[in-house]
DNA sequence: GACAATAAGCTCTAGTACCGAGCAAAAGAA
DNA sequence: TTCTTTTGCTCGGTACTAGAGCTTATTGTC
């Protein structure tokens, strides 16, 4: 049951500042209900009205429409491989303070106790204002919010310590969350079917729907790092033969230049990637055109109109667009060939976990507070 | 914008024949607004009410809703390799009515011409209750409403001379609307992420996604034989290179036992996967290892719950379950290896196509309808 | 067979969201 | 100033819905 308010509320979430008289085309509305939902929603303290810069044109002067100062917050969190983060977002996306620090070391029972205490400072801080949490983890979230990040050698952290679980909790894979910030706020905006392709330790990422990011059954959807469009013989840590994520990651590259399994596969292969030295770049272009020979499988299977890269796959993108591009095209359907769906780097870059993570705790706010 | 109405009319449409006081609990109304629901749609000749068995428990007993003997229709219709049909389909999915032929050589504009023919007999002969059209097709769709069918060697075939565009008018694949069958009245309904496989001349299929069919960008979703699986040094026709189609097909039948191209290569495989032999035995094995690894690939990239196979692919999993088993199991991740997500044969068989096109039509009418 | 228990349907009263028509206001253009 | 254009505001009408209280149809018990 999706209300006016409701639609009203997404319109200034997807495009803060937008005009009243816009909003109110947008979403199909006359200008009487127009007049009546913005002042419900600022009775409610959800909208506020702002000036516009003077258009020039004709006509009484409209109001643009921005987040209320005093409306509702998210708080989006973020960890990675090597520190936590968190951000407080409003109406619209906007950042209104952050926290965080390295995890040095720590369990995941610990970086989720620290991560809560400063949820609640936060919280504080902002009058409880703040009504959701989303988190953004390296690792696979299972529907108790509990978190595996094997490349941390964290299993069954329990998430739900960092916010009580009642109120609007949305947790989930970082590439997942970066395919839904790009999709909303990226370079895949207005996409039918955008694909995100996320390399760092492994391969991961996630398909969005007409703005709908699938999550699959079990909330590991993504994993597109263990389809076998590898190398058969090579045996993949998941117990599978041929995963392509053991062709196109770190471990790839240390196996075809001869070297020992990197302890940070990330930071290893992107100084192979950038090495100018002859034998990194053979490497390198063997794991490009992989990488190239998969993108061309996914988007024959699954019909997208747009790819984007994040994570090590903005540095092969740079290092090697033409492997990339060559593999791409020759994988292809021939119908498809004509005009292959761009492969372009990610725009919100490192910042896209986080940002996803705020978006989707906003997306499904939205539908609670009217 | 869905209301209770709308609401009511699917919970009738999944399930005809339900109690009016089921179907109110379930859109979570009160037996006033079932009252008022239930008479206007009679009104509309929307819905019907029919007695029920008596239940032998306390209280007045309720009544059946079923569809009005005067209400809307949907003309379903399919076009296979070698023949086309149309059905009446009523609220619900009972067929009334149902018309077609052989193909007999017949080129696209002449089968869609005689399509169009008998759904303007039936219209006539049901007093235009039709209301809109469902058409199943053995190729790709593009958004203008052309079919382009290779194996037919039928190309910009116009489908909406079939039917007024205007009115309520889908098409899809075969493999694409046998797949949202299967959830919606197969083995698949209630899998959170249903994955539909469907082996005929080549490979197709679809994943639904909490009962939604996802279609792609340009309609052309699920073209899983053209996914890398396969062998790097079969060149498939679409011109690319390991195509999964080609290790699961016909063609990969006769290549393996060294037979020229099969001229109808369906039931070419259907004899081979069916004899008692040991060689054409041999090469159903290497098959049905082709497709469990290639379906555990998929499993572990989008995170289906539940994978149904059609066409051929029912015959391999009869003449080689242990081969598909085995090879399935040992493609997935390790987490997913404890309990496998089944993979069950279609339920609806040849029947999928025709009973999604009603599906899929029924869903866009269902929309306007109120 | 009367009466209780139970489940369901019906009626009536508000209440809310929404739409559209007509009017008022704020700007640029003449 | 006055006209034109665009937008905002007020107000009445309509559609949908929730809920309370009452009625009806059946089964079970004495």
């Amino acid at each position: 049951m999706t209300t006016r308010a409701t639609e009203l509320l997404r319109v200034v979430h997807a495009r803060p500042g937008v005009t009243r008289a816009d909003a109110a085309r947008m979403i199909g509305v006359g200008t009487g209900a127009a007049t009546e939902l913005v002042g419900r929603l600022g009775q409610a303290q959800l909208l506020a009205e702002g000036p516009t810069a003077p258009s020039g044109a004709r006509g009484r002067p409209t109001t643009a429409l921005i987040p209320h100062p005093r409306g509702p917050l998210i708080a989006a969190a973020s960890i990675t491989h090597e520190s936590w983060r968190v951000d407080v977002v409003e109406l619209g996306g906007s950042v209104l303070a952050t926290a965080g620090e390295d995890l040095a070391g720590r369990g995941g029972d610990e970086v989720v106790a620290a991560l809560s205490a400063a949820v609640q400072r936060l919280r504080r801080e902002h009058g409880d204002r703040i009504r959701g949490i989303g988190i953004s983890v390296p690792g696979t979230v299972s529907r108790d919010l509990m978190l595996d990040a094997s490349q941390l050698g964290w299993h069954d952290v329990d998430l739900a310590a960092a916010w009580p679980r009642a109120e609007t909790f949305v947790a989930g894979n970082d590439a997942t969350l970066a395919a839904s910030a790009e999709s909303r706020r990226g370079v895949a905006v207005g996409a039918a079917v955008a694909l995100h392709l996320r390399i760092e330790a492994g391969l991961g990422g996630a398909v969005v729907d007409g703005g709908r990011v699938l999550i699959g059954a079990l909330g590991a959807s993504g994993e597109f790092g263990h389809m076998p469009f590898g190398d058969p013989a090579v045996r993949c840590p998941c117990g599978a033969y041929g995963c392509w994520g053991t062709a196109v990651d770190g471990s790839a590259l240390a196996r075809l230049l001869g070297h020992e399994p990197p302890r940070d596969p990330v930071s290893y292969a992107r100084r192979i990637i950038n090495s100018p030295e002859p034998e990194p770049a053979a490497a390198t272009a063997a794991v490009a055109t992989a990488l190239g020979r998969g993108i061309a499988g996914l988007v024959n299977g699954l019909d997208a109109d747009l790819v984007t890269l994040g994570g090590l796959g903005v540095d092969l993108l740079a290092a090697a667009p033409g492997q990339i591009a060559t593999a791409y095209e020759a994988g292809l359907m021939a119908f498809r060939r004509a005009a292959p769906p761009p492969v372009l780097p990610a725009l919100l870059g490192d910042d896209g976990p986080i940002a996803g993570a705020a978006e989707e705790a906003w997306t499904a706010l939205l539908t609670r507070l009217i």
